[in-house]
RNA sequence: GGGCUCGUAGCUCAGUUGGUUAGAGCGUUGCAUUGACAUUGCAAAGGUCAGAAGUUCGACUCUUCUCGGGCCCACCA
């Protein structure tokens, strides 16, 4: 053998003949029980990160099912990441002078498809790198044509079930990127403003109101008091006639208007703020949008009209203090909405948009874990999954970007009914008019990936492995993914007349890993330019290195530092395994000698044995870290250390026979962490033609 | 403000239903070894388990509080 284990050359060969072979599908095992994993989809346009390094774990559990001889399926696929990519993508038309507003939605369409198309498969080729046993000849998209029927489907289901509306509603919407943003995406940042104290002249006198919003002053219809503040007594209906506008408007009393900020008097802006949108709602009071989609002030803004929000916020307060009502300003810290990407401030505006009621698919969604049937490993995370839905809001599932699944609705342009079909393009409205119009929005991504577990083994003719047997994932997502495919999951068995629950969910058990951070312990991110590149440590410290370091010491769903010298203890340990290798080829020679059985070799033999159950049982649980040091522990300071120590100078047949069956043993353990060094191993000293990979787990009793 | 999570050796982390002497890797120190080992083996030093109180025969583990880090949610006129 060679004197080191040449991970660069050995990895690819073996990687190669194991999926030519075909034992990465489920075909390998025809009459064992399913056992099906599916990859959370990665980003098309995206590369490799140490997010999807961690799903090393799924391929340890697929490896020891395949082992265990279940029809082992791990699926994988890819998203269309619809806003992100678009970003991306938009990012690269201005570098180039073009925005999207110089295509019509076909057109960007079809860039961004190609765009993507070109960069696509560059990550399944560093899923390969790290070995994963994936069976690629079912991977999935979540455009494929098929896919997106689903999600039609799935929403007509939903429409036709009274469960999408349409509703104005205030949504967060970036006039930079021009798409509005779901609540859960919205970032907040803390940021320095100025807080300024306006005059609202009332009959006798003036109310201050204070705001860091001045320029949406014109589409305030209301300036709401606390009732209990003596400040303002007696002033409830009072009317207010509004600066720089002819306008008068009330003063209302909401118990909700917190006395100690500003002056106590707030002025209410329905039409673009959250909180005065519900107050609004409350006191009936009307919306007036100041503010268009472009940014730009509307012709309520009077003269303002046109100027963008920060010019007009500027030169309204010019115009205010010239004109004698403006009290003072004051810098204040809050938090702002801004936008994920662009890290704009996001603007809330009243929109039309598609909802979906959650309360009724929350529900079975909970029950679920309540009741046993699918498990949240580690439990502690089930706190979150339930607050979560015990919480939920209505979930705006338009997007206003080209790049994802279009929404299959039709407007009337003459009742303004809606037509939903399940995509196909209707001929005429209920009102039998044809004017139908097509809505140019697209599904929020994740109503698509929501679905992804029905729709992956529907498509590939795979519902045998319905519902999945572990859906693992980083925690980071377990409410905007887990938590909407068990909705969605539950709800498409349900409508497809599926009454068992065990048959209606679509996964069985959660199991979710922490993040790995840089070394220093800081989240990696591309704006800290701290990433590192999991592929790039492949290369230096070997793809079974890597994995195993990932597993090692770190337990499920806690967050790991990327941690050097643990890479550097991993390849010691796949040089160990290589030496131990070579020792054993080494005294081939001598294991011709007839020898006597010695009871200390049956002994070991036990040991070993006991290490298998040990090593099930861990796995079994999720704890990979127990397995990974258990193996690593008894490998080297058990049968290295001792036993190797021991048999060293009384080889002959009877201990020859031993030491190779244990090192068997301990292999097949370690295969699924290290499946490339211990596949090489075992053609080395066993088998040409066999493969470790489809050997038998040595714990089957 | 609410929730979650973490704080254990110099560093990175384990510690499973509370139970002798709290573990690993790396690092440090000493000894040995050129051996199957791009070294390895044997050994050692190093911890008031963030702090305080409580429950208990017994607390790293359970409860409460305090301090510090991270994440999530909500709010911010």
């Amino acid at each position: 053998m060679d004197k080191v284990f040449n991970h660069k050359e050995i990895e690819e060969k073996i990687y190669k003949t194991w999926e030519e072979k075909g034992f990465f599908k489920p075909e390998l095992n025809p009459k064992g029980k399913p056992y099906s994993i599916i990859l959370p989809p990665t980003n098309a346009n995206g590369a490799l990160h140490f997010g999807h390094a961690m799903y090393v774990l799924e391929d340890i559990l697929a490896r020891v099912h395949r082992m265990k001889g279940f029809s082992t399926l791990w699926l994988p696929g890819t998203d269309h990441a619809g806003i992100e990519t678009q970003f991306v993508f938009e990012k690269k038309l201005r570098e180039e002078g073009k925005s999207r507003l110089d295509f019509k939605r076909d057109e960007l369409f079809e860039m961004i498809k190609k765009y993507v198309d070109e960069n696509r498969g560059g990550i399944e080729k560093q899923l390969r790198r790290l070995g994963f046993s994936l069976d690629w000849s079912r991977e999935k998209y979540t455009l494929d044509k098929n896919v997106v029927e689903i999600v039609y489907d799935t929403f007509k289901k939903l429409f036709d079930d009274g469960l999408v509306y349409r509703a104005k509603r205030l949504v967060n919407y970036c006039t930079f990127d021009g798409t509005s943003f779901s609540d859960l995406e919205v970032i907040y940042e803390e940021k320095e403003s100025k807080l300024y104290y306006i005059k609202y002249p009332l009959e006798k006198g003036f109310i201050t109101v204070a705001t860091t919003r001045p320029e949406t002053m014109f589409g305030d219809t209301a300036v709401a008091v606390n009732p209990k503040d003596p400040r303002y007594k007696d002033l409830e209906g009072k009317m207010i006639s509004l600066p720089l506008t002819t306008r008068e408007i009330p003063v209302i009393y909401d118990e909700s208007v917190n006395v100690e900020f500003g002056t106590g008097a707030v002025k209410v802006t329905p039409a673009h703020d959250p909180n005065d949108y519900e107050l609004g709602k409350k006191h009936s009071l009307d919306q007036i949008t100041v503010i268009g989609f472009d940014g730009k002030m509307t012709n309520e803004a009077g003269e303002f009209e046109g100027l963008y929000i920060k010019q007009a916020r500027a030169k309204v307060i010019e115009k205010l203090n010239e004109l004698g009502f403006l009290e003072k300003e004051e810098t204040i810290k809050n938090s702002v909405p801004v936008c994920y990407k662009c890290k704009n401030p996001i603007e809330p505006l009243l929109m039309d948009q598609w909802f979906i009621k959650m309360e009724p698919l929350a529900k079975p969604a909970i029950e679920a874990v309540r009741s046993g049937k699918i498990k949240i490993n580690p439990k502690s995370f089930e706190k979150i999954y339930f607050q979560f839905l015990e919480n939920i809001r209505d979930w705006n599932v338009s997007r206003q970007i080209v790049w994802g699944i279009q929404i299959p609705a039709w407007k009337c342009n003459e009742c303004n009914e809606w037509t939903v079909t399940k995509g196909e393009t209707p001929q005429k409205c209920k009102c039998g008019s044809e004017k139908l119009e097509r809505d140019q929005d697209t599904f929020d991504t994740w109503f698509s990936s929501g679905q992804w577990p029905y729709a992956t083994l529907k498509t590939t003719d795979c519902m045998d492995f319905y519902p999945v047997s572990v859906m693992e994932t980083g925690y980071d997502i377990l409410r905007w993914w887990v938590a909407r495919m068990a909705m969605l999951g539950i709800y498409i068995r349900e409508k497809e007349g599926i009454k068992d629950t065990e048959e209606q969910i679509p996964f069985k058990d959660v199991v979710l890993h922490g993040l790995v951070n840089d070394p220093y312990g800081k989240k990696m991110s591309k704006s800290k330019g701290n990433v590192v590149n999991p592929i790039e440590l492949a290369d230096q410290y070997g793809a079974d290195s890597v994995r195993f370091a990932l597993v090692y010491g770190a337990a499920l769903g806690n967050d790991q530092a990327l941690s050097y010298p643990k890479l550097e203890a991993a390849r010691k340990f796949a040089n160990k395994l290589w030496n131990i290798a070579r020792f054993i080829e080494m005294k081939q020679e001598e294991a011709g000698k007839v020898g006597e059985i010695n009871k200390k070799d049956e002994e070991w033999l036990m040991e070993a044995k006991k290490v298998s159950k040990e090593i099930s049982s861990y796995l079994n649980k999720y704890q990979f870290n127990y397995a990974a040091e258990k193996l690593y522990e008894h490998i080297w300071h058990r049968f290295a250390d001792v036993y190797i120590e021991d048999v060293k100078g009384r080889i002959d047949d009877k201990s020859y026979e031993s030491l190779k069956n244990q090192f068997l043993i301990l292999l097949k353990l370690l295969h699924p962490f290290m499946p490339f060094i211990t596949e090489e191993i075992y053609q080395r000293l066993w088998s040409k033609e066999g493969y470790l990979m489809v050997s038998n787990w040595p714990d089957e009793v």
